[in-house]
DNA sequence: AGCACTTCATAACATAGGTTATGGGCCGCT
DNA sequence: AGCGGCCCATAACCTATGTTATGAAGTGCT
């Protein structure tokens, strides 16, 4: 899974919108790429704003630590995603970053990001737009870390990320793997790691989530998406017309 | 209170990164303003991204309405703020934006927007920076809403508003209004507005937080900080040395 | 001044979720 | 194969916050 296949990108291409020498440009990106273990860190919370990256493959997260000694989820990367974009703008990082499973990344520099920026509008727009949608996600997970309750939050979470895996053909007959632990689905939820367990017993019974060991199966979407009041708009990935240069 | 005067664009002319040409941009942008009331809805979830704001006077607040008939606010708007640009690159309205109270605000087009940040690289830059500022705000309340209790919660935004109102002059004396009712508190806090009211006494109690009618006040601001768990780096103005042009 | 309306404080009660503890299953290491 | 270490399930108990209700205070309208 690379940027150039990411669904953002594909959709200014099937516009022709995308030069051959931008195509050019978003390959150079991933120029160089590293493998990296299990639990390894990319980098700590208040370090210096060195490097972004390309995630290939693996899931990271990123997260902060909270003075009671648990940590926050902010956020999980599956492949395609850029890691990192949080902290454009700023000079220190806001939130570390860490790989769940082993993985590869494609790191460059945020010089290589301006540059691209300004080189091509297009792909400028098509930065922008990822950010976006990245905030985009984050957002509703505000909502509903909000006012909803442990099903709701953890068949949103779980919900999100079969669309989001199914869109990079990570789903093979409904089912997908999810690398992350009770403990980490808590810091993502904002729950603690007993009651994530639970959760997920309350999800089996009524037949709405399945799961064994790593792999997730929904028996019924719909009434699993129903249940969670998963609205989709916000994976929505049609750009404006303006942003595809038709307006 | 014009987004000229903002934080980020008063330090991009500090650092002599900002054209006359760009200034005259920014002023255009204000170029019409309107007057709008208490309540008034700016437009809601759903609808077309047709316009941005930059809001001049008045309090204003992004929200999305839930399931269970009640809202979550998701940022709160203050002089100087940029409306909508949230929903830049999406078709529409991810969430809808009403006024708190009576203000000024001055609206401009996607259009105008994509001009000015091809017209102008620093520009372009300084608009990106201020969009991922605002979006740092969110992450922050997502991590404190997570797993944080009332009173930090309630302490923490009482706290982001006072340096935010102070950075724009708006704090006298160590006073500042609070236009927001103990029920949209809740709706920002995910807390019910009896809860609200509750922690409010309780803070009182404490010797952090006097209140009374729409004044508030801080006796010991370090204290209140220090309960929150208030860490300002995400407020941090100061933009990397890239952004100014000094590297 | 009087009236309706909203906002706020407080109390009593209900509950979702946190905490602590225990045991079982699975994994990797030697 | 045996051992130590996670990860997970479940139970018992506790607490922060939600819910409902009531009255007081403030606000705006006529």
């Amino acid at each position: 899974m690379t940027l150039l296949n990411s669904v953002v990108i594909q959709q200014l291409k099937r516009h022709g919108a995308l030069s051959e020498a931008d195509e050019a440009l978003l390959i150079e990106l991933e120029h160089s790429s590293r493998r990296v273990v299990a639990g390894e860190i990319l980098w700590q919370e208040g370090s210096d704003v060195a490097l972004f990256c390309v995630l290939k493959e693996g899931w990271a997260y990123s997260f902060r630590y909270l003075d009671n000694g648990s940590m926050q989820i902010l956020k999980v990367y599956l492949p395609g995603d850029i890691i990192g974009m949080r902290d454009f703008g700023f000079s220190k990082r806001l939130a570390g970053v860490a790989m769940i499973n082993a993985g590869v990344v494609c790191p460059f520099s945020p010089q290589h990001l301006s540059q691209l920026i300004r080189a091509s509008p297009t792909l400028a727009t098509g930065v922008v737009a990822i950010a976006v949608r990245q905030q985009a996600m984050l957002t509703e997970r505000l909502v509903y870390i909000g006012r909803h309750t442990a099903q709701q939050r953890l068949g949103h979470f779980l919900y999100e990320i079969y669309l989001r895996l199914r869109r990079i053909g990570a789903v093979e007959e409904g089912r997908f793997q999810l690398p992350l632990s009770q403990e980490q689905l808590g810091d993502v939820l904002g729950l603690s790691a007993v009651h994530v367990s639970r959760t997920f017993s309350m999800l089996r019974e009524e037949g709405l989530v399945l799961k064994e060991r790593q792999e997730v199966f929904f028996p019924d979407p719909e009434a699993l998406a129903k249940m969670a009041e998963f609205n989709a708009t916000y994976l929505d990935e049609s750009l404006p017309p303006a942003f595809l240069g038709i307006d």
